[in-house]
DNA sequence: CTTCTTTTTGCAAATGATTTGCAACTGCAT
DNA sequence: ATGCAGTTGCAAATCATTTGCAAAAAGAAG
């Protein structure tokens, strides 16, 4: 099992491996697609590089606002669907809230959502995968993708 | 590894053993609950009894509906609201669609959606929901509830 | 069974996240 | 510089779900 951590979580995580930020060249693959490169696009994507948490749109739409006022709500949706669609962005709807997105960039990996502070915790199982691919095809199955999110709460060590 | 299969998909899955209906007493823990036990209640927890897939809100509004006319969808989501707070029911989110619910009686499971044809196949790993802890525990935490699920597609047997 | 109090209901309006219609605007290939 | 398809901001629309409220029903008490 590998671990990994990001931004808001590191410190927190024992037995943690630094994940080597992908830096994804999103405006070569909008490019590449035939996508106009805007003036938003552009600063969303710069977002995107730059962070390495699990910003909603609304915090995304926060941070582009913040360097050009001019963008919309509207076009931070359109865009993230742009790039989802790319497959260069993944988006993940943790329970209770909005989508939450990342880049696609890294190796695959799940998550564990603290339920006290909300923190994103990565982790990869090459076991697990096997057994849901395993799992699958007992069921005659193949598993296109797949969603495991483990909610848990800091263990008390007292 | 248990599997488990429902109405919609019996027949489609090779080793599968039907599951125990567990019916619930639904009434009684209502009842037991200090909650009253009213006209659309009984109607509604009577279509969970005699249900062993995943309805969401409307098909359960429907169904109350052709029993009780006068029933109304909000009476439909705020029961369900009860009945996930008793810990009567689950609440699944699977991606794209409303909320769906079942009944809380049997065993722990997990679910593998055909993304074809939207069949929820039900299944159930130990080794899995062990490996879930185990990574869990390593990061410091506790498990509280997950969410493991597989979406894929019936394998091409040429 | 009647009364009384509290909970519940149906309906319509409100929410919250996301999408969409549309007219104005802008990449970017000629 | 020109032209047009692709994009944008804004407002309005969607969708699933929740909520305010006055009327109706549950169930404890007498
Ligand atoms: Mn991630
Ligand atoms: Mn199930
Ligand atoms: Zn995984
Ligand atoms: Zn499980």
């Amino acid at each position: 099992m590998r671990i990994f951590a990001t931004g808001v979580v590191i410190g927190h995580v024992g037995a943690m491996t630094d994940r080597a930020a992908p830096k994804r060249d999103y405006e070569g693959e909008l490019k590449r697609a035939g996508i106009r490169l805007t003036r938003p696009r552009k600063v969303i994507v710069g977002i995107l590089q730059a962070t390495d948490d699990h910003p909603d749109a609304l915090e995304i739409f926060r941070r582009a606002a913040a360097i050009d006022p001019s963008i919309s709500l509207s076009t931070v949706y359109r865009t993230m669907k742009v790039l989802e669609g790319l497959g260069a962005i993944h988006r993940h709807a943790f329970e209770g809230g909005p989508s939450r997105f990342e880049g696609a960039g890294g190796e695959h990996h799940d998550h564990l959502i603290d339920l006290d502070t909300g923190d994103v915790i990565e982790f990869q199982s090459d076991k697990i995968e096997d057994l849901q691919n395993e799992i699958a095809r007992r069921l005659g199955y193949d598993v296109v993708h797949h969603r495991l999110e483990l909610y848990g709460r800091k263990r008390r060590k007292a």
